[in-house]
DNA sequence: TCATAAATGATTGACCTCGATCATATCAGA
DNA sequence: TCTGATATGATCGAGGTCAATCATTTATGA
């Protein structure tokens, strides 16, 4: 029996909704509970998984709360083995007792990784990185400071007045730190309050790592972040002749090799 | 070939990292992951589900990235038609262009939800509740507000000093608090840091409304919150007389009951 | 009003998942 | 060293899931 395409419209966004809540349902569940037959339901998860508002697995379906987390996830996999030896390197400088800034970006969701198969004792880790926080949460011993701020759409940052400040009033021993581009004049990124965030961070920490994979040689971004002389330390896996040949001269020392 | 218990130990491990970094995966990409037959794969899944360290599903399984969060979904799911009621009392309260304040508790959890059905304008919603963020963070046109602080472990919850400094810094029209629990001399809640907080706020707010359902009559909880000539307006799915029998009373106006 | 398009539920067959069982290999403890 | 315990992979049957198809009903729009 054809149905009005609004409620058919209704019930998907309550199915959306439901997993949302959820997390998973089975098919089964989800018949129940819409009152649907399974092949209605099957119907529906097609339409939305085509929209890409829900996950379908065998046998349910996964809401896409993961929506704002998951894409972190997605991007994280592509490049994984630059990423992964960029995190290496980095946690190696991490000590016990440290206080670490985490910024946004992947490459810090691989070093919160890395920091959780190899924990140093009595860490304080400070992000505005909402996707760190599920791998940071459950560490046992580390103490996580969250900074304060406005939540990005879409992005799973906070940025804003809110945290430049709070990032101001915190002591770091070490940031990592990353950006969009990097060519002769400097480093570049995308929006100036994640700059903004940057600097105050930056003028808080005893060092700032940044941390760029070869990808991002020679490209810029809308902002400016800053030049060379701002750079502590440099975590690549490019070599320093591929960054001179790229106009790129760094101080003796600045760049860390990543680790294999 | 039987394997050295170190080694699965291991495996088991690696496969709850392997969750925890995707969420979902089938069987089948957990055994080529791990290298092992699909036998040893479910084995492997159902000790790790006896342990609740990961949920199984009908080809494949979840990481508890959820446990940080999922154990909110579970209690909200608990008592829902109280909280329900009580959420739909509180968001009719909020009107367009609000600034208002979420704490920590599923009968946040549950406002939240109910104002993603029923959106006002340009809402901005001030939180340090974690568990919100993936509710709000796609709600369009509306301003998501994050006060720093500590992140507790097992909860998601950000407290401490950040996040008191962070409160008096914000301009809230209407605040909605919990607490656990209601007797004549006040409300109680569980911990120093909350209450800290939620004074910060309740000092930054036009309005504060508790929200407190019937199980929370007659009980403490070690920290006394305060009086009930702070609490401004009590959103509850008590009467009055159930509140004057337990020994409360009310300024009138105050009661607000909770709607259908 | 009528014809068309669309939504639904039932059915079917192919494929998949799951747990149990069994033989085998190897770890662990006596 | 020897023996029992245990991890593993293969196999199998029961039952579940899925997409496709079909008949039926009803919304939609001309």
């Amino acid at each position: 029996m054809r149905v009005p395409r609004h409620v058919v419209e209704a019930r998907r966004s309550r199915l959306t909704e439901l997993l949302l809540e959820r997390g998973y349902l089975p098919i089964s569940e989800l018949c129940e509970e819409l009152g649907v037959s399974e092949a209605t339901a099957r119907r529906d998860l097609s339409a939305l998984e085509s929209e890409e508002r829900i996950t379908r697995t065998y046998g349910g379906a996964l809401g896409e709360f993961n929506a704002t987390f998951t894409s972190f996830r997605e991007r994280l996999r592509h490049d994984t083995e630059a990423k992964g030896g960029i995190a290496r390197a980095a946690a190696s400088l991490v000590k016990p007792g440290m206080k670490v800034y985490l910024d946004a970006g992947t490459t810090a969701f691989a070093i919160a990784q890395e920091l959780r198969r190899h924990l140093p004792e009595r860490l304080t880790i400070i992000t505005n990185n909402l996707a760190l926080l599920e791998t940071l949460g459950t560490l046992p011993g580390a103490k996580t400071i969250v900074l304060g701020g406005q939540l990005l759409e879409r992005q799973s940052v906070l940025l804003g007045n809110e945290a430049v400040k709070a990032a101001t009033a915190q002591e770091i021993d070490l940031a990592f730190l990353s950006a969009q581009g990097m060519t002769d004049t400097g480093l570049w990124n995308s929006q100036r309050d994640i700059i903004r965030l940057q600097h105050a961070v930056m003028k808080r920490a005893g060092r700032s790592c940044f941390c760029l994979d070869r990808s991002k040689l020679g490209r810029t971004a809308p902002e400016h972040l800053g030049a060379w002389t701002r750079v502590g330390t440099l975590i690549s896996d490019l070599s320093l002749p591929e960054l001179r040949q790229a106009g790129i001269t760094l101080k003796p020392g600045t760049l860390l090799p990543t680790h294999p």
